[in-house]
Formats: C-alpha cells, sequence, structure tokens
RNA sequence: GGCGAGGUAGCUCAGUUGGUUAGAGCACAGGAUUCAUAACCCUGAGGUCUCGGGUUCAAAUCCCGAUCUCGCUACCA
C-alpha cells in the first residue's frame, strides 16, 4: 500500500573528487535533480536536496601521487572547485556535503557494524597480490600490467585506460606494482561481503514487480539483466589506508577501509544528517518514514549501485527504499563519447570561464547551458551535445522566442500604455483572449505532470510552447496596427485604447506566469523577469501559475532589458577548435608518456637459470588454417603445421587479424605448453606475438620462411 | 557469443493498451508583417517508420529472423 508523500528526499550522485566534472555529469544526473528540486520548492513541498563529494577509493591516492600531493590535499583542492562550479550552474543542493568528513566515518562505520552483527555480512579469506617490499596489499589500482584486451602496456588492475575495459588485477599479464616496480605475490586475506545473491528474489520483486511500470525501461532491464545473471557476494572492504576505517572492535579489521562503492551511498545519509544538523532539523524521517519519496538522480554508469546494492543496504539497515531511480543515458560531444582520458569533454569549469563569468555574459549563460542540457537530456537514449546544436537552441528558441515575447510586451506597453501594467476591460474579451488565459493553465497543468514522471526535456518543451503561443497571440491582436488608428486629433478612440490594454495585459500576465513555469529550469532567468515585472521572488510559487492576477493593474514596470544574447557563429567556432585542439594536445601526451612507460614501468622478470629456459620447446611452424571460434569475439581456432604434426591451437588474436588473411603465415609456437580447453575447443600449445607500443600484434617468425618444425633457442 | 537499451523527416526526438492521409521542434522554401535581438506570424515541401518474414480486417506498434549503434558480460597461456 502507497503511503501518502509527506517529504522528499532527493540525491544527485556523489562526484568523484579526483577531478573536474564535465557537462555530462551535468547532464546527466545534477542538473535534472535540480530542475525536479526546485519544482518542488516551488510547491512548498518538504524537500531535502543532498550531494557531496565523493572522497575514497584508490583512485584517489593514485591521482594525488601523479600530481605530487597527498590524498587530503587532492580532496581539498577539488572538493571546493566542484561545490562552486554547480553553485555557478544554478544547481541549488541543500548541502552539498563530503565523505571525508568525520559525521559520514561515523555514518558508514555505524552502518557496517550494525550490518555485520546482525550476521548480513559474510567473511571470505582469498588471494590478494601482495607487495613484499612495500608489506602491503594492493588495491587493483596500484597493479600495473599489460591489458588483455587493446595490450595497452600501462593498464590498471581495475580497468584500463586506453581501451576503457574493467579489468581484474589477475587478468592483467606481467602485473607489477605501482609501489615498488617489483612483481606482487599473492597472499591470503579476509575480507567481508555483502551476499547479494541472498536478496535476489527481493530484489526482483521489487524492481520488476512493483517498479516494472513506473521506472524507466533501461534501468528496469539493466537490473532485470543483473539479477537474472545471478549476483554475487561483493566485497565491502578492502586493504588499504584511504578510507573509512572498520570499527576498531572488528576482529582482524586492521589496516581495512570499507570499499568506496560501500561508503559513498553512504554518503547521502551522513550529508543528510549534517544538513539536520545545520538547520535544526531530524534527518531521521527522511531516511525512516514510508511517507518520505526518495529519488537517486544518476548516469546509466551507476545503476547497479543504486537498484541493487544500495536498495540491499538500506533493506537491511531498516531504511526506506528509492521510489524511483530516474538514471540518464550518456551524452556524446560533436560526434565522439566524453572521455577524461582523451581530454574530449567540455568541464564545466571551461564553460563558466568562457561563458559565465561578468564580463563573457553572466548568470544568463549560465542558464541557457542549462537550457540546451534539458532540451538534449539523455533521458531514453544516449544524445549528442554540438556547439551548433548549443547555438541553435539559444538563439532560435531562447532569444527568438522565449525572450523576444517578454521584450517586445514590455516594449509595448511601455509605448503604448505609459510604462504600467494596462487594465483588462473584461467586458470586449473575444474568444482569442479567452483561448490564451485558458492556454496558460493548460500548459501548467501538462508541465506539473511531465516534471512529476521526471520528462524534462518535454516539460520544458511546454513552456516554451507557451512563449510560442504569446508570440501568437500578439501577432494576431496586433496591438500597434491599432495604435495608428488614431482621431483627426491624434488621440485614440477609447475602445481602440481598450483593445491594447486587454491584448499588453494579457501578454503581461502571460510573461509573470512564463517566470514561474521556467524557474525550474532557468532559475536566474526566472528572477530576472521577476526584476522587470518589479514583482518578488515569492511570486514564483507553483501554485501562482496560472493566475491572471499577478501584476496589479496601474503598476510601473521597469525599462526592458534583454534576457538573453544572440551566439555569433565564432564563438562556437573557436569552442569546436578549442575542443580538437585540446584532445590533439592530450594525444600526443598520452602517445610520449606512453614510451616513457615502457623504458621506466615495464620490469624484467625475474631472473632465470638456463634450466628454465631449457623447459620451453620453441618449434616454428605455419597457419594451415583459421577460423572464428564461435561464440567468442577474440578467438581463433588455428591449425598449425609443425613438420612432424599438425595440431590445434587457440588464440586469443581475433580482434587484430582476418582468419584468411594469416593463413601460410609462419609463427613460432610453444609446442609443451599444457593443453587447455577454451569454449570447449582443446589449444594445444601458445603462439608467441610480439606488440607495439599502440597495443598492435605482430608475430614472432624465421627471417626467411625455413621448414616446419625447426627448432628455437 | 549471451543479456539490456536503442535504430522513425537533413538534424534532435514524440508516438500511450495495434485503428482513419505517421507527429513536433530546429534547419529549408514561399508568403505576410514591422512592436520586437532581420526577431515574430502563416503556409509548404520531406519519411518503403533499419531490412526480411509472420499473426491480424488492420502493424512504427505484437511474434520470428537478420543488421547496425551504445552499455553490461563471457572467451584471451
Amino acid at each position: 500500500m502507497k503511503q501518502e508523500t509527506k517529504r522528499y528526499l532527493i540525491t544527485a550522485a556523489l562526484p568523484y573528487a579526483n577531478g573536474l566534472k564535465h557537462i555530462g555529469h551535468l547532464a546527466g544526473a545534477y542538473l535534472p535533480a535540480d530542475t525536479y528540486v526546485r519544482y518542488l520548492r516551488a510547491q512548498k513541498r518538504d524537500v531535502v536536496f543532498v550531494c557531496g563529494s565523493d572522497e575514497h577509493g584508490t583512485a584517489i591516492p593514485i591521482q594525488a601521487a601523479k600530481e605530487g600531493i597527498t590524498s587530503q590535499e587532492m580532496i581539498d583542492k577539488y572538493h571546493p572547485i566542484i561545490a562552486q562550479n554547480f553553485a555557478d550552474l544554478g544547481i541549488s543542493f541543500d548541502i552539498y556535503h563530503r565523505t571525508s568528513a568525520p559525521i559520514h566515518h561515523e555514518t558508514a562505520r555505524a552502518f557496517f557494524e550494525k550490518l555485520n552483527n546482525a550476521g548480513e555480512l559474510i567473511t571470505k579469506e582469498s588471494e590478494q597480490y601482495f607487495d613484499e617490499a612495500a608489506n602491503s596489499f594492493l588495491a587493483d589500482r596500484y597493479i600495473k600490467g599489460t591489458c588483455p584486451n587493446c595490450s595497452n602496456p600501462g593498464a590498471y588492475g581495475d580497468q584500463c585506460e586506453n581501451c576503457g575495459k574493467s579489468l581484474s588485477p589477475d587478468e592483467l599479464i606481467n602485473p607489477v606494482s605501482t609501489l615498488s616496480g617489483n612483481a606482487p605475490i599473492k597472499k591470503n586475506t579476509t575480507h567481508w561481503y555483502l551476499p547479494l545473491d541472498k536478496h535476489e528474489s527481493f530484489l526482483k520483486e521489487w524492481i520488476v514487480g512493483e517498479h516494472g511500470n513506473d521506472w524507466r525501461s533501461n534501468v528496469v532491464g539493466q537490473c532485470k539483466s543483473w539479477i537474472d545473471g545471478g549476483l554475487q557476494p561483493r566485497a565491502v572492504t578492502r586493504d588499504l589506508d584511504w578510507g573509512v576505517k572498520l570499527p576498531s572492535n572488528v576482529k582482524g579489521g586492521e589496516g581495512k577501509v570499507l570499499y568506496v562503492w560501500f561508503d559513498a551511498p553512504i554518503g547521502y545519509i551522513s550529508a543528510t544528517k549534517q544538513w539536520a544538523l545545520d538547520n535544526g532539523k531530524d534527518w531521521r524521517p527522511y531516511w525512516e518514514d514510508a511517507g518520505t519519496k526518495m529519488v537517486h538522480f544518476i548516469g546509466k554508469d551507476n545503476i547497479v549501485f543504486h537498484c541493487i546494492i544500495f536498495p540491499v543496504m538500506l533493506k537491511l539497515y531498516g531504511n526506506i527504499l528509492p521510489d524511483n531511480v530516474p538514471a540518464n543515458e550518456f551524452m556524446n560531444l560533436e560526434g565522439d563519447k566524453m572521455s577524461t582520458s582523451r581530454n574530449w569533454k567540455l568541464e564545466m569549469q571551461d564553460y563558466i570561464d568562457d561563458f559565465i563569468k561578468p564580463e563573457n555574459g553572466g548568470t544568463q549563460m549560465a542558464d541557457v547551458l542549462r537550457y540546451y542540457l534539458t532540451q538534449i537530456a539523455p533521458e531514453s537514449k544516449d544524445s549528442e551535445f554540438t556547439w551548433k546544436g548549443f547555438q541553435d537552441a539559444n538563439n532560435s528558441e531562447l532569444v527568438s522566442i522565449f525572450g523576444n515575447f517578454i521584450n517586445r510586451s514590455l516594449v509595448l506597453m511601455h509605448k503604448l500604455c505609459k510604462g504600467k501594467v494596462p487594465p483588462l476591460h473584461t467586458t470586449i474579451l473575444d474568444d482569442l483572449d479567452r483561448a490564451t488565459i485558458e492556454a496558460i493553465s493548460a500548459a501548467k497543468d501538462r508541465i506539473t505532470h511531465l516534471l512529476e514522471e521526471y520528462k524534462f526535456r518535454d516539460a520544458l518543451f511546454e513552456v516554451i510552447n507557451l512563449a510560442r503561443t504569446g508570440n501568437q497571440y500578439m501577432q494576431k491582436k496586433e496591438p500597434w496596427i491599432i495604435a495608428k488608428r488614431q482621431t483627426v486629433d491624434g488621440e485614440l478612440l477609447t475602445v481602440d485604447q481598450q483593445l491594447i490594454d486587454n491584448c499588453l495585459h494579457i501578454c503581461l500576465q502571460l510573461t509573470a506566469n512564463l517566470a514561474i513555469l521556467i524557474n525550474p529550469f532557468l532559475p536566474f532567468t526566472a528572477k530576472k523577469i521577476c526584476y522587470l515585472l518589479k514583482v518578488v521572488d515569492k511570486i514564483l510559487d507553483w501554485e501562482n501559475a496560472g493566475s491572471m492576477k499577478l501584476l496589479s493593474v496601474g503598476y510601473s514596470l521597469r525599462a526592458p532589458e534583454l534576457l538573453f544574447r544572440k551566439i555569433e557563429n565564432e564563438e562556437i567556432e573557436k569552442q569546436v577548435e578549442k575542443l580538437k585542439t585540446a584532445s590533439e594536445a592530450k594525444g600526443q601526451e598520452l602517445r610520449d608518456t606512453g614510451s616513457e612507460i615502457r623504458v621506466s614501468d615495464i620490469k624484467i622478470k625475474n631472473e632465470i637459470q638456463f634450466d628454465d629456459f631449457a623447459k620451453i620447446d620453441l618449434k616454428v611452424g605455419t597457419i594451415v588454417s583459421a577460423k572464428k571460434v564461435e561464440k567468442a569475439d577474440k578467438l581463433l581456432q588455428l591449425q598449425i603445421d609443425l613438420g612432424f604434426e599438425t595440431r590445434t591451437i587457440v588464440s586469443g588474436i581475433a580482434m587484430h587479424f582476418k582468419p584468411e588473411e594469416i593463413i601460410g603465415k609462419q609463427v613460432t609456437v610453444v609446442v609443451n605448453l599444457a593443453p587447455r580447453k577454451m569454449r570447449g575447443i582443446e589449444s594445444n600449445g601458445m603462439i608467441l606475438m610480439a606488440e607495439d607500443a599502440s597495443g598492435k600484434l605482430y608475430f614472432i617468425q624465421p627471417s626467411t620462411t625455413i621448414d616446419n618444425g625447426s627448432g628455437i633457442s
């Protein structure tokens, strides 16, 4: 049974404090969340909007080491910048907290403790890479090696930054500790796990059963896929010294911290607690009372945490569950996906520097970005930011339709109504007047409905459409024509003045309504309209939308000022140029450091004796046939003629070679390697390959063709 | 390979439980107008709804197959 909503708790994904955030993040989570929250506040609902920096995890110390600073210095550097970026763009968190705060550490520890004491966590011993020189277990990030996917020699144990593939340290070829440069050894360690598999049926019932229809299809589909695939216990702790330490009374917990995915979402709770402390409120109902509607705004990369893992944690702890998780897809930029490593991105900071700083445009330009990002929000599929699209949205919608309507209303009012709000002469209202007035409340209803369903782009379209209705109305009324119908002595007939009054009265009330309706989306613009109309911000309360009594008759208004400026071709050309230059510079830098990595980071393996080497039997063979292995993207099944026999070898080179183009090539084969089954095919040996810095593979072969079966030593 | 999400006008996207000539915005063309940031307003052109089968009186919509894009995942001695 669904409870009546008494209060709202809105969260936006915690930004990871290891660098600046780009507009893809903004469009995916923070902007829709802010729009929704501003709408709720205008509805005078009880709402708290929490967010904050995610400051734990291994990437922080890694990045800090790169920059030559401590982890603490690192988060102290990025936290305030990101917070300020959000503020500059009008993202109105009630609190922008941080997970390094003591209250968060306490909260997260208590969470772990309660679950652990209740027996909801299990412990498992496992082998982890350990650096003997540094006397430390190695987090995935601290292990480097060759990427099995793209052969990049600088891949990390959790992910290859060259090809983007997620990895586990065991997959790396030639793993090396980044602490000492030595090859790590495996050592036993105990960790706590959250047994997600125990909660599959609950999750399925809750997501597919309860929310199969009101959650977005991409969210439900992804969750279903995870659940049906079977969930695994997930490690809650890590061997690391940066993060939330385990409670001191937990046996075997020394030197371990909570895994960042576990403590990060708890950051929503600790942020709420801090907000309550700051504002003399009680945080508990927001997390414990069934009358709270909790909504998580995230990007699609975060679905598993907010729909599977965190809900299990919340349920076990006795908290409420999210009512919805409107995850957005990704936003591409000028034809390519946004990427920090390739520097193909538009950071909030860059936009702020180029457009929002007072000398470059001011806050109106924050709203322009908000407008375009909402208009192209990836609500149901990946979308694309282009500078041309940005320019078009601004010039032909904000400037030409929305801004222009308000501007011409004010200009005409000053010219034809002496700068005051004219009266409404109800006796001469016609059908068009009445239809226009009705259109306002109809638009409000549609917008309200769409916002409640998280359909922000549609809702925004309705607002612009209302301005369009205003333009149409004015065009049909043509008050400037009526104004020319003067009598011989240069005066207007009373009835003509009344017609003009009615037109502009309606246009001005419509303008005030536009301020209310645009406010959740473009808050700076709404305020500016209030300023022009000389009304207080209080008028922006949602209940006032639809009213035709927002402006008092006879009240004198300010001289018109433009709400938006045009964006010229040169400006966007400059941005496109900047984007390309930055990514090319980054590409060059990667190529440069790439070769450095090869010199400094590729370690020679431990010394061996000749006998060790002599165990390996290498022979020359020729590929006589090759075909793709079914149901495997990377495997080729090869027949190798070794002179004395022809044998089957399965090799993971399908991404690099087409079967037909390698037939006849001579190769080097390890012929005494133990057989191994792959995808059901037994592989008897291994083909040796060389790889260059870019990850391209080459066969190792004799300088001229020689007899198959020739030995190599 | 498996799973999930998509493939609709030049571009960005809507299309509710299958139902008359498939919609909107932008861009484009023509017209009208001048209060307005050469803005607004009206009209128009435009799509074998990725392709191929099937179910149905009727399919963009349901089923099967193919194909492409994005994501997750498996295979890499």
